[in-house]
DNA sequence: CCATGTCAAGGTCAC
DNA sequence: GTGACCTTGACATGG
């Protein structure tokens, strides 16, 4: 079982999401500024193999840009050393990594111009794995997308995108259960479909569900993941006290986490914490697992 | 230096 | 209709 952070470590004073105004566009900057995300993304992944903390969510801002069409530089081939080095090390100290590009990936959209915006999202966020030479495991999360009033129907339109993907993007591809609008029962839809894994969200299930127990839950989504797929994904978080329903907690919840690997007690899983104060919860976290 | 309006991109819901 | 929210503040300008 594998615990990890999303995105930013707060103890270390590098950033590995630095980005810049779409309207101060340089290439130079552009090169500058991708550096400066390398050679973060190395110190955290060193802070965490230190702290035992072997999951690890890349930011999406690690290339800004990424698919902009302003980006016309083979930033791919250019950092190709770099992308290598970092894989390496995950490989080496084997590391579990995923990531989760924004909102904007809506691969069900009525829009053509935003299926083929999130497809080009996507081709970056895989491109930088694969130059990374990482195995299966490392996956690519998005949600679903919109309802659009009909969800059989924008289901329908997920499949429809989805077999047409580019196989360097199919075979990284997972979708994780929202709170608003695909429950876990939804995502199993689309996963007898086509097959795609699921990463299960506990807030996300406790948000929106069909009375799946946890435990039943966790089981369910673990049976769509492949063995080249590695051990099921999952994001953990709780509700923040005193805010609207679905905020993420500032700071990870001791007892609901400790209720929650109670109830998946005898499940193996890798554990994404999406909460807000990062590192600090996870080594809390690390702590009370091993205790 | 500090304050603050705005940032490539979508969709949903509370208000 | 607007704005907060999502996985996440931080860039960049004007004072």
């Amino acid at each position: 079982m594998k615990i990890g952070y999303a995105c930013i470590n707060n103890s270390l004073k590098c950033r590995a999401n630095k980005t810049f105004r779409l309207s101060s566009y340089t290439e130079e900057k552009l090169v500058e500024t991708i550096k400066n995300n390398l050679d973060c993304l190395k110190k955290i992944l060193e802070y965490n193999l230190e702290h035992n903390l072997m999951f690890f969510r890349i930011t999406s801002e690690l290339i800004p840009f990424g698919s902009h069409e302003i980006n016309k530089f083979d930033w791919l081939n250019y950092f190709k050393k770099d992308f290598e080095e970092i894989g390496a090390f995950i490989k080496n100290h084997d590391m579990r990594i995923s990531m989760h590009p924004d909102q904007f990936v809506v691969l069900n959209s009525p829009k053509e111009k935003v299926i083929q915006n999130s497809i080009g999202e996507l081709l970056w966020h895989a491109q930088v794995l694969d130059a990374m030479n990482l195995d299966l495991t490392a996956k690519i999360q998005i949600h679903v997308g919109g309802v659009y009033n009909d969800k059989d129907k924008a289901i329908e339109k997920f499949v429809e995108t989805y077999k047409n993907l580019p196989l360097q993007i199919k075979r990284r591809l997972a979708i994780e259960n929202d709170d608003k609008s695909y429950s876990l029962k939804d995502c199993l839809k689309l996963n007898k479909k086509i097959g795609i894994p699921i990463i299960f969200d506990n807030f996300h299930h406790e948000c929106l569900n069909n009375k799946e127990p946890m435990f039943e839950a966790v089981k369910l989504a673990q049976s769509t993941w492949k063995k080249q797929d590695g051990v099921l994904m999952t994001d953990y978080s709780s509700q923040q006290p005193g805010e609207r329903k679905g905020k993420h907690a500032d700071s990870i919840d001791i007892n609901h986490f400790k209720k929650y690997l109670e109830q998946t007690k005898d499940l193996e899983f890798d554990i994404m914490l999406e909460i807000k104060d990062k590192e600090k919860s996870a080594l809390i976290a690390k702590q009370i697992m091993s205790s």
